[in-house]
DNA sequence: CCCCCAATGATTATGATAATCAATTCCTTG
DNA sequence: CAAGGAATTGATTATCATAATCATTGGGGG
């Protein structure tokens, strides 16, 4: 599914540099930092911090284990990624810019789609009032198996049917 | 909110023995397990594996770290505990007997609550309808402050005012 | 231009969970 | 009932992701 992207009207970039550099314990907005938020937000995907650290270092950019753990706890702060609990380790995904949305998570090939569906929300709001509770966020991951792994998975005799 | 249990014909115990030992290649149902279960089933809370280690060891019931990880996914594995992803350590809950639902989580006291919305299985029915995929189970967890962290974290000027 | 403070990064620490493997336990069979 | 053998246990070690440390670097304000 492609989603619409939300109309914003500051680039990440300015957004973080924002962030960093406004409040009462002002930040540096280095070169390294700006690498990072231009490449994760060149392309819209699910990643962890591994990931990206060898996908910067295949793109010729300098980044360190340690930067790379620092600025993504920074960028969630800032409210552009969101975290997403996805097993043992946290990934992330685009959050300023980007609709709210859900997942569907692969556990054969780990595979991960979005959908909406405003009923959600609804939910979380009914809840929230049935218990005083004040909504900050929420996580919501279906487990399964896609397409192309359940087609994959089935026996000859019933892809024969088909 | 106390969810209705569900009606089961087997007790927890029962049903953990007869998971260990049907299938290709029988595993025992030893005491330690027996206890693990007797133990984890006498209450419905939310825990993870170390609270449950002090927990059995302050009831002087015998267990090692090592035999509480492995019985805890045995447990998955049977359909008698569910796995919550609830930030970096894995907790658990009842799965067998106890009804779907979803949760509540104060980000500032840690306290759990349940929650129960058919439109949200009804959601997980539409996306995976619309997207071909096999839904095997869901993590929906809603984060924010609860009543209690709310009135504490008012500040004095807003209490007077209730 | 220089100084100070924050950022960096190599390294070490931490914390949860999994793997190892020798010792033990307990079913099964004779 | 005894013995064999396989499965379980548990102390220990390994692993893996992430956080903390701290000496070094570097950039921006005075």
């Amino acid at each position: 599914m492609n989603l619409q992207s939300v109309a914003v009207s500051q680039s990440p970039e300015d957004k973080f540099r924002e962030y960093l550099t406004t409040g009462n314990k002002p930040q540096r907005f280095t070169g390294q930092q700006r690498d990072m938020v231009r490449f994760i937000f060149s392309h819209h995907d699910h990643f962890d911090a591994e990931a990206l650290i060898s996908e910067m270092q295949a793109a010729n950019l300098k980044i360190s284990r340690a930067t790379a753990y620092r600025t993504l706890n920074k960028l969630v702060d800032a409210g552009l990624l969101r975290r997403l609990e996805l097993g043992p380790r946290t990934f992330y995904e685009h959050d300023y810019g980007y609709p709210q949305h859900d997942h569907l998570q692969c556990t054969k090939c780990g595979k991960v789609i979005e959908f909406q569906n405003p009923s959600i929300e609804e939910a979380i709001r009914q809840a929230s009032l049935a218990n005083g509770f004040q909504s900050e966020g929420h996580s919501f991951v279906v487990r399964g198996v896609c397409k192309e792994c359940n087609i994959a998975l089935m026996p000859k005799r019933q892809l024969d049917l088909i």
